[in-house]
DNA sequence: CCTGGCATG
DNA sequence: CATGGCAGG
């Protein structure tokens, strides 16, 4: 046997990992999983002021679908400022008129692949009409697969993103580290002009208090030493992990879990998805919440609080 | 314009054509469905003898799909002696537990499509077990499919098939007449050594009884001349179409109706599955039977009744 | 284990 | 408008 099944299939699918163990006993242990419950939203800021935009971010796994789900319900209920959401999987022309006439939000914009049908893509729908809103980070390679959308506030850019998975076996994270190094100097250059706000599936995994198996996924898109530097170097860049500063010892907060052997009931997760602010907003940051409970994907909503 | 869509859509999903009509009106009146209630079953043959033999067969449209939709629970209560299957697009592997399990057909036939995963495929399951079983019809060209089955009983030959389909703009017709070609003429040479019954889906409307809307279909598969002609040449080769056979002038009755516009509920449909007799078996034919209610498929099962 | 696309019917 | 396979995750 060259490689264990159970290996390739932690590799494929973002697993666990437990089974892999060399040492693995025979009976596995059916371990009460621990949940994350997430605490009420805290709605101002350090300095007393209070929250007046709120932000929710959502990688759709498939736009059609999700709607199919309910998910615009969810929405419904939430009522965020701006909507931001990733693997949107559908041309211009194919979304459901569920989401194109929402009344809520008559400022809609979508940013979906160029080459591959069903691929990629995110969205960004708000209230009110943002300054101005752009598309890629101006770069030929990278603006092809409906990556990112660049919206103008008044005091702040939100950017939203559905960053590169590095695929299985790592076969595109290559790409991945060039993507990362062009995309944090897009956002450093985008933040000498006014504070950022980014939000959305970042496809990394930080630390090892970010997933629930870090052990076994060093190897796995989403946890390689590559990625996670990549993401702290973007921190150093002048940037923050907007939970992980307001929660900077709580485990079990994930915002993903693979449809594959139950991981979600078990909470075996990921944090892929965050809010990252510039330093300079973060006076303003009230709260960031990951809403574990909103179904419809095999990510959560994450949802921020802010003052601008 | 080149084509109107409509004329598209009655090609591609053997639609009844009605829309296509040059003179058709604006307001289209919505006829009420003529439905076809199959009589109860006669267990006789005309010189008076006790049937002993009952056969069905159906075209599955994907065996897991139709074991999901409870197909095989339609089946134990048929309970016919022997059940024949087409496009089961499955492979031998990845058959239900709940088929490859089942008690009450001990010998199981599964032919399958060589080049091509989840494409075409038939199956044989009997009761009792048949004297030999072989597969295809013995030439290179045609046996790639998993297109046919054909078992011998003490006297006679039971065969069953899924004929090539002539495909959307009759990109196979070509193909499907040397099939028919070479098909009958597998056919008539066991038909000199026993007596035969074959079944399965014929992909062919024989006359203008046999469809809702023949006008529209002149040339879409399924109702072409060639095709028809084709069915022609098998009857004056010695074998009869029990169905037509008893119910000689019968209309509305189906077997196959496309999953597109509500056609099964309006009985928008074509008689494409056949029992097809050697003529030295008809004094043995005591029904053809239509099961139009079975549901699990876009096709009908059929049951025969003869003395064997 | 899900998505969306595709070929096929 | 269904099926199954596929790439992608």
């Amino acid at each position: 046997m060259k490689r264990g099944k159970k290996t390739e299939e932690a590799a494929a699918d973002n697993d666990d990992g437990t089974a892999t163990g060399k040492k693995a006993k025979k009976t596995k242990e059916p371990e009460a999983p621990v949940l994350y419950d997430d605490p009420p939203d805290t709605m101002t800021s350090k300095d007393g002021r209070e929250a007046n935009m709120k932000i929710t971010s959502w990688n759709v796994d498939g736009l059609r679908a999700w709607v199919k789900k309910k998910g615009l319900d969810w929405v419904r209920e939430e009522a965020p400022d701006v909507l931001c959401l990733q693997e949107t999987k559908c041309a211009e022309k194919d979304l459901p008129a569920d989401i194109t006439s929402m009344p809520e939000y008559p400022h809609k914009y979508w940013a979906v692949s160029a080459e591959k049908e069903g691929y990629s893509g995110v969205a960004m729908l708000c209230k009110t009409e943002p300054l101005n809103v752009n598309y890629g980070i101006g770069k030929e390679e990278h603006d092809k697969e409906g990556r990112v959308i660049t919206a103008e506030f008044p005091s702040f850019y939100l950017v939203t993103t559905y960053v590169p998975n590095s695929g299985r076996g790592l076969v595109r994270l290559d790409y991945r580290k060039t993507w990362d190094v062009d995309f944090r100097e897009y956002l450093s250059e985008l933040d000498q002009k006014k504070p950022l706000v980014l939000c959305g599936d970042l496809n990394v995994a930080h630390q090892e208090i970010d997933l629930k198996n870090p052990k076994g996924n060093k190897k796995n898109a989403g946890f390689t030493p590559d990625e996670r530097e990549g993401f702290s170097e973007l921190l150093a860049a002048g940037f923050t992990d907007s939970f992980r500063e307001i929660y900077p010892e709580q485990a079990f907060a994930y915002t993903f879990w693979t449809y594959m052997m139950n991981s979600r009931s078990k909470n075996v997760g990921w944090r892929l998805d965050y809010f990252v602010l510039s330093t300079a907003l973060l006076p303003a940051l009230c709260d960031s919440k990951i809403r574990g409970k909103a179904m419809g994907s095999d990510h959560c909503p994450i949802t921020l609080h802010i003052v601008v």
